[in-house]
RNA sequence: GGGCCAUUAGCUCAGCUGGUAGAGCAGUGGAUUCUUAAUCCAUUGGCCGAAGGUUCAAAUCCUUCAUGGCCCA
């Protein structure tokens, strides 16, 4: 018997054996007690701890009685290991020192069952905690039989659609779980700390905006209205600045209609913080402490996530503007593996820095240059989507390399200033040179990962940047913002200066605990539906 | 959207230029009962991702499709 009909099969004959004794298959009387659970479990993986436990020879008869119960995830002899949340620890289970009914039940054991054992605790003869089984109690079953014990679940696939298999079978996985749930309290603590108010906006958007990005469209029924999930809460955050709340964020899940790959997932967390009465660069500052404070929590809770990452919070980091970036690309060529550009032959800092030759030069690699770089360089036609395009072609790719710590050995965040008006609808124009708005974007590990920006507060400048979506619209821009009327009238009832921020929280927790893909740090990734 | 790779027992994987499908774990029966991937003996288990094609013969070669992974856009 070992098809998996057959396999099932033999469990549901040990359950139908547990009825028959009088058990529940499913009960659900017992009450566990962690406190001494996670007592038990932290001395059975503390050397030192364990060290003073008994033998079996010295226990003594009225030794106190402890509990361990969980999920049992493998025999070895007369020995039952059981995983709790706090790591695993074993019991020594000897049917003739239970009572005959509890020894009967514990013969109906199997691998994956849930169950719960009381009694002393001593010192194995090779030096491990065990709890000697004085009562044995059955608290679940597993149907199912769970993936081989030494191989875990290495099936990406199932590992995905079966989230609840990969984390009992691998530790690991569910420890990333328990890491990102603590960087998403430290980003409160933060941000709690530093007055600023957690709030929550709708996530029904009957408008597109506050960035552009294909939306999921839905429907109400009652009011039979067409409705977008929200690609992003920013324009609702605002309106609470003109309405008094100086400080607020909302970190919650937002939604674009887009491929999927191992940086994107259709529905991804969001933290969008925004400050009254500073500008982009509070941001600048605030945004370093902020990260550094989750990174050192982070690290104290979770040491193995801070050990041998190829990236560091705690040095300074780097702050340059697009051209400055692009200019550092071509200059630095060999070093620390900046590869050749053909740009190089025509890039220099001074044609960079100049709107004129930079055309020029433009115009004299474009009828070389492939399909995508052709595209690129004419998406705007103007000299700050030059630059832009020019960053994104050649710069980014290459940010880990030319900005470093100190020894040379990890990468640092690098804050990349310069984005063109045409491509900020939402930002406030820098004010000694208006082809520019004043936002940065935090890149770390060459992953774009916060966004920054002074907002954009007058009415009609911003009625002017929707009008500019509107004809992009037009041109086949299927990501453009609506004219969002009540914003505007927002903004006419006076909003402070203000900057925003945005961290890409997925990304962040990939980055903090060392994984590649964004899949392995959502617990329920989106998969095609399952075929049946 | 493009390229490459994968899909064989419940899980992890072998299976050579084509010749009737294999192992470990898990399961079952037994032994053992201080084990650390427990051990020992015996044993069960397969639509070889799906559909076509080539062939005397296909897990293996070809085509298409499905799902997933990695890289690129």
């Amino acid at each position: 018997m070992a098809s998996e009909e057959e396999l099932i099969a033999a469990r549901r004959k040990h359950a139908a054996a547990l009825q028959e004794s009088g058990e529940r298959v499913f009960p659900n009387s017992f009450v566990g007690d962690d406190v001494l659970r996670r007592d038990v479990v932290r001395i059975a993986n503390d050397e030192a701890a364990r060290a003073v436990l008994p033998g079996e020879a010295e226990l003594p008869p009225d030794a106190a009685h402890y509990p361990l119960y969980g999920r049992v995830i493998a025999k070895r002899g007369p020995f039952l290991v059981i995983q709790t949340p706090h790591g695993s620890a074993q019991a020594l289970v000897r049917p003739e020192n239970l009572p005959p009914e509890q020894a009967a039940r514990y013969e109906t054991v199997d691998l994956a069952d849930h169950i719960s054992v009381r009694g002393p605790l001593l010192k194995t003869r090779t030096g491990a905690l065990t709890v000697v089984a004085r009562s044995y109690e059955h608290l679940g079953k597993a149907l199912l039989p769970p993936p081989a014990k030494w191989h875990g679940l290495t099936d990406v696939e199932l590992r995905y659609r079966q989230r609840y298999v990969d984390m009992f079978a691998n530790p690991d996985v569910a420890e990333v779980f328990r890491a990102r749930s603590l960087i998403l309290g430290a980003l409160r603590r933060f941000l709690d700390n530093h007055a600023f108010l957690e709030v929550e906006t709708p996530i029904l958007h009957s408008l597109l905006g506050g960035a552009t990005a294909k939306p999921f469209a839905t429907h109400h029924n009652a009011l039979d209205v067409p409705l977008y999930l929200r690609v992003a809460p920013e324009l609702y955050l605002k309106r609470l600045l003109v309405g008094g709340f100086d400080r607020v964020y909302e970190l919650g899940r937002v939604f674009r209609n887009e491929g999927v790959s191992t940086r994107h997932n259709p529905e991804f967390t969001m933290l969008e913080a925004y400050l009254a009465y500073g500008n982009w660069e509070t941001w600048i500052d605030l945004v370093q402490r902020m990260l550094r404070e989750v990174d050192s929590e982070l690290g104290s809770a979770f040491p193995r996530f801070a050990q041998g990452r190829s990236v560091t919070f705690q040095e300074p980091w780097a702050r340059v503007s697009k051209r400055e970036a692009i200019a550092d690309r071509i200059e630095r060529i060999g070093q620390n593996d900046v590869p050749p550009t053909r740009w190089s032959k025509v890039l220099t800092r001074e044609v960079i820095f100049d709107a004129d030759k930079l055309a020029a030069a433009v115009r004299e690699l474009l009828p070389s240059s492939d399909e995508a770089t052709r595209d690129a360089l004419r998406r705007f036609d103007t000299y700050g989507g030059q630059i832009s395009a020019l960053f994104e072609l050649i710069a980014e790719s290459e940010l880990t390399k030319l900005y470093r710590s100190k020894d040379g050995s990890q990468s640092v965040p690098v804050f990349v200033t310069e984005f063109p008006v045409e491509e900020s609808p939402l930002a406030r124009k820098n004010d000694d040179d208006p082809r520019f708005v004043d936002r940065f974007e935090l890149f770390v590990e060459g992953r774009e990962l916060a966004n920054a920006f002074s907002e954009l507060n007058d009415p009609d400048d911003q009625a002017e940047r929707f009008r500019a979506q509107l004809e992009n619209r037009e041109r086949g821009d299927q990501e453009a913002m609506d004219f969002d009327d009540d914003y505007i009238r927002a903004l006419q009832h006076g909003m402070p200066p203000a900057a925003g921020l945005g961290i890409g929280v997925d990304r962040l927790v990939m980055s903090l605990c060392g994984q590649s893909s964004i899949r392995d740090v959502l617990l329920f990734p989106l998969l095609k539906p399952e075929s049946t």
